[in-house]
RNA sequence: GGCCGAGUGGCGGAAUUGGCAGACGCACAGGAUUUAAAAUCCUGUGUCCAUUACGGGCGUGCGGGUUCAAAUCCCGCCUCGGCUACCA
């Protein structure tokens, strides 16, 4: 049997691993076919980033979970696909190039054998047949392709759907105004388009940082200055989708949390847009009468400033406007007598960011422009200012600004003294002081009835915003409009390390753009990146393709000269669509083909960490739907259902205070006091808390942290693994607690299953004999009923429990069923056997191994999960509970299938009942088979 | 500030529909085995009172409520964690 041909009578996981690691390699064990055979499961694990760190143990607790309902649901008879891949475009490794000067291929291959390694030491059944890495030209070959087809489509309002260019109707007078014209007209609807953004420029380090990458408007990195700039960039309109993306949530088998999270950010607001008239009063009356004959235009003029609201009855309270500091009109709506100070507050604004501006927010800061707008509810001008706390990314970029109702306007109003008029009573009902609102002293934001508001005076709020949406739609001065918190996704960053785009610029016989894009042609894809001589930024904000080979940058076709792109798509790009790249991993005709998609689609489980909750799976759900649209893909959403496993913490540490002369302390931190660890021997609990041994007076502060080098109680799965085995990290991490939630790491506790592991190995082998042989206590006798009943409990919960996805029970029952048998002399092959495949899912080599050891040749992946008979789980007789008042008072033993009678008879009867009921009146009686009999009484 | 989640022994956690709180594991203690230790096996282990045995009181963050019965449902708080952050 031992192959090694030593002994080996113990459980020794570092030879059993590799060997059953090798059997399955070597013999295709999980290698899934082409097309599902029967019913098909999709089980994906969220593709790790390759990190120089290798795998941290929060990695395998998702993968581990994944991997035993695939080997579960493979013994139930369904066809699995279980695939692996690499997110392997990033950050980390274009750092370490510039830093090294080598291409960042080179350390990615490395890192991805690393995580290869890793990830087979586990044991996990993917097939790896299918591996990917979004970093193969192959792959970004078809993530190019995708792009394209954004470029391609435009999205039809109407019909709530993408559709091709060149179905979008053009009209008549844009047709007429000539090429250019009609091809800017396109660009404006493409679901990819380029657009002046802003981006964070940090002229020191000569690159653009992302935002996290900025605080203080100075880099992470460095401390160096960070400017605003706008960029021309790729944009994709996810915003087009939001309404489908929002409400298709519906249909998903996903957590309510996560649902509300996408909801959130989504944001979907409604409201109206009013243009305020800017020009000089006297021409208000005119221009109010222009617009009862033109109507609301598409796009304001320029004696306009127009808002977004969500509380278009509050206009009448409208006494001051604000306009974001990068708006269009802030130098033409600046008077020169301020045009200094609003200079210098604007180029303040614009060395922060978006997050700095947001994180002083009690502190609201703005200037004064000089310029007034006409409210078009009563005519009155009203100052415009300019104020930081107005972003211009969302709606117009401009609001009206109504202190009495908005606490944003109310705490700017106060300090810039700017009057402030109540147009809501909150009503009788309202818990604050009525009067004060009124007065416009105190703030008001929730709904109620008009006042002041002339001819709507006394309508409620929702009466009132449908009234003067109708009058602003019929005056032309503004219609009713939907807002979205998400904004359409910035696509392009100034990197190497990212797929390059498929788009040409022509260039004119200078050398200039002249403003025509040609996307490459999908037969010349891919657009592999070229080779350049240094990965150091320059020191404009420029991208690094900039320093391609001027073959790669300037192609030219058909006689003309084009550039290339040089921006590269984010990281998210590659993890948007690679599901469906597992599906048919190695075709060259297509991105999928359409025979397996529809097969093998959509997933049936998704498993991954929340912080993926909003950003990759909402732009993973937009290209999904893009390619739904255009008929590249069958299924509305990819990820039917969605599970989010908790975060793994460091062990639990404690820690104290002292004070610099090292007397302990519980006063607040403060300069001279330190907290310092403390192990767990010198800590006591006292009541709610923990304290000192040695002085209980001193409070010790109890708590596990996140896994962090800084910390340095980060836990490597490679050391787990050697002291432990794999089969025990799996075990451990399902063991730990439910797989949603946060849970503690703990040394001892892998020890512990280590010990389970080890007493499944004696119950089947015999561990004190010169070779491995079968325990003598297993033998082929039939089974006592009594181990039947264990037995056949034992399946059907671990049969339950796996399939509800209950790991941490699941091998509580294991282990339940392992100290019964190991008390038993006699141990029935029957029973081990069904025991060693109920195992099988979560310590795989193990299983196979005493399978080996059982007499069997073959893989046990794909053997009959055992099947449990119901009537067999069941006592003939059960204990249940004899209340009186509802306190235990006696246990009494019945039939299993006693009625009411009969138990509130045996009750009664009880030595004990008798005894307390013979001096008290019962009231009632509350019979519950099953479960108990509790006696009401009364004196 | 907002949203979400969670508070159960010394620790991680278990507990169908409201129905015997503490499964399973760790840690700890005692015992067996051993020259000894490790390993292994057995026993005990929420807490307080009582201990002659049977026992009894309290107990799921805190305070109320509903109910024959509440970890579970309702109301009001507290603490911790995560996400998010001026979205007009």
């Amino acid at each position: 049997m031992n192959q090694t041909g030593h002994c080996m009578p113990r459980y020794n996981p570092a030879e059993i691993e590799p060997k059953w690691q090798a059997y399955w390699d070597q013999n295709e064990t999980f290698k899934t076919p082409d097309l599902p055979v029967g019913e098909k499961l999709y089980v994906l694990d969220m593709f790790p980033y390759p990190s120089g760190d290798g795998l941290h143990v929060g990695h395998p607790e998702g993968y581990t979970a994944t991997d035993i309902v695939c080997r579960f649901e493979r013994m139930r008879g369904k066809s699995v696909l279980h695939p692996m891949g690499f997110d392997a475009f990033g950050l980390p490794a274009e750092e370490h190039a510039i830093k090294t000067n080598t291409p960042p291929r080179i350390s990615t291959e490395k890192n991805v054998t690393t995580f290869r390694r890793q990830l087979k030491m586990l044991g996990f059944s993917y097939d790896w047949h299918r591996e990917i890495s979004t970093t193969d030209v192959d792959y970004f070959r078809w993530t190019q392709w995708i792009f394209l087809v954004l470029y391609d489509s435009w999205f039809d309002a109407e019909q709530q759907r993408g559709r091709p260019m060149d179905e979008l109707p053009i009209p008549a007078d844009v047709q007429d105004a000539g090429e250019q014209v009609v091809r800017e007209y396109k660009d404006e609807y493409r679901l990819a388009y380029l657009a002046n953004a802003l981006v964070n420029w940090c002229p020191a380090l000569g690159t653009v940082l992302a935002n996290e990458e900025v605080r203080d408007g100075l880099s992470d990195r460095g401390d160096h200055p960070v400017h605003r700039i706008p960029l021309r960039q790729w944009m994709l309109r996810i915003t087009a989708y939001a309404d489908r993306l929002e409400n298709d949530l519906a249909s998903l088998d996903w957590a309510d949390g996560i649902k509300k999270l996408q909801r959130d950010w989504i944001g979907r607001s409604t409201g109206a847009e009013v243009d305020f008239f800017v020009g000089p009063q006297d021409a208000f009356s005119a221009w109010q009468s222009k617009r009862c004959e033109s109507g609301y235009p598409r796009n304001p003029s320029d004696d306009v400033l127009r808002i977004y609201t969500t509380r278009p009855d509050t206009l009448y309270g409208a006494t001051y406007m604000v306009i974001a500091p990068e708006h269009p009109f802030v130098e033409r709506l600046t008077t020169p007598e301020h045009r200094k100070a609003v200079r210098e507050y604007c180029d303040r604004a614009a060395a922060k960011s978006d997050r700095d501006r947001t994180e002083n927010a009690k502190d609201k800061t703005g200037v004064f422009t000089g310029a007034f707008a006409i409210n078009p509810a009563n005519g009155s001008p009203v100052p415009i200012y300019i104020a930081d706390y107005v972003l211009i990314s969302y709606g117009t970029g401009a609001i009206m600004a109504v202190p009495a109702h908005d606490t944003r306007d109310f705490e700017f109003a106060k300090k810039y003294d700017i009057p402030i008029v109540a147009v809501v009573d909150p009503g009788d009902s309202f818990d604050g002081e009525r009067q004060a609102v009124i007065a416009g002293e105190e703030c008001f934001s929730g709904e109620g009835t008009a006042i002041q508001s002339g001819e709507y005076t006394g309508l409620s709020t929702s009466e009132f915003k449908v009234k003067i949406a109708a009058t602003l739609q019929t005056d032309g001065q503004g219609r009713e409009a939907v807002n979205y918190k998400l904004r359409d996704w910035l696509f392009s960053r100034q990197r190497f390390w990212g797929e390059p785009f498929p788009i040409l610029h022509e260039l004119d016989e200078s050398g200039e753009p002249t403003g025509v894009i040609r996307p490459v042609a999908v037969e010349d894809l891919p657009v592999n990146l070229p080779e350049i001589k240094d990965y150091k930024p320059h020191d404009r904000p420029e991208p690094p393709l900039g320093k391609a080979p001027d073959e790669w940058l300037y192609p030219v076709i058909d006689g003309v000269r084009y550039r290339r792109e040089i921006n590269t798509m984010p990281q998210w790009a590659g993890s948007c669509w690679y599901f469906l790249r597992f599906i048919d991993p190695k075709n060259d005709q297509c991105f999928v083909s359409p025979e397996k998609e529809k097969a093998w689609m959509p997933i049936d489980l998704y498993v991954g960490g929340a912080e993926h909750a909003v950003l990759h799976l909402l732009y993973a759900r937009f290209w999904h739907k893009v390619l739904y649209d255009r008929g590249h893909v069958t299924t509305q959403e990819p990820f039917q259902r969605l599970v989010n496993q908790g975060m793994i913490l460091g062990d639990v540490e404690f820690t104290a205070r002292r004070t610099a002369d090292g007397t302990w302390t519980n006063d607040a931190l403060q300069d001279g006091i330190e907290v310092v660890p403390i192990s767990v021997n010198d800590v006591i609990k006292r009541g709610e808390t923990f304290a000192l041994k040695e002085d209980d007076s001193i409070k010790v502060e109890s708590r596990a942290h996140k896994m962090s080098k800084s910390r340095g109680n980060v836990v490597n799965p490679d050391d787990i693994v050697r002291e432990y085995g794999a089969d025990s990290l799996r075990i451990y991490e399902m063991f730990m607690g439910p797989l949603e939630a946060t849970k503690p790491w703990s040394m001892t506790g892998v020890n512990g299953v280590r010990g389970f592991l080890d007493r499944a190995w004696r119950m089947i082998v015999d561990h004190s004999a010169e070779t491995i042989v079968i325990h003598e206590a297993v033998n082929d006798d039939s089974l006592t009923a009594e181990q039947l009943k264990i037995l056949h409990r034992t399946i059907q919960s671990v049969t339950t429990d796996t399939a509800g996805m209950r790991f941490n029970t699941a091998v509580a029952r294991m282990m339940e069923f392992v100290n019964f048998f190991t008390k038993s002399k006699c141990r029935p092959r029957e029973a081990m056997e069904k025991f060693v495949l109920l195992l099988s899912p979560y310590a795989p080599h193990l299983a196979e191994e005493l399978w080996q050891i059982l007499g069997h040749a073959e893989t046990l992946a794909y053997e009959p999960w055992p099947e449990f008979d119901e009537s067999l789980t069941r006592d003939d007789s059960i204990e249940i509970a004899v209340q009186v008042n509802g306190k235990l008072r006696a246990k009494i033993t019945v039939p299993a299938d006693a009625d009411r009678a009969v138990l509130e008879d045996i009750a009664r009867n009880d030595e004990k009942l008798v005894e307390i009921l013979s001096q008290m009146n019962v009231v009632k009686v509350v019979v519950v088979p099953g479960r108990l009999v509790n006696f009401v009484v009364r004196p």
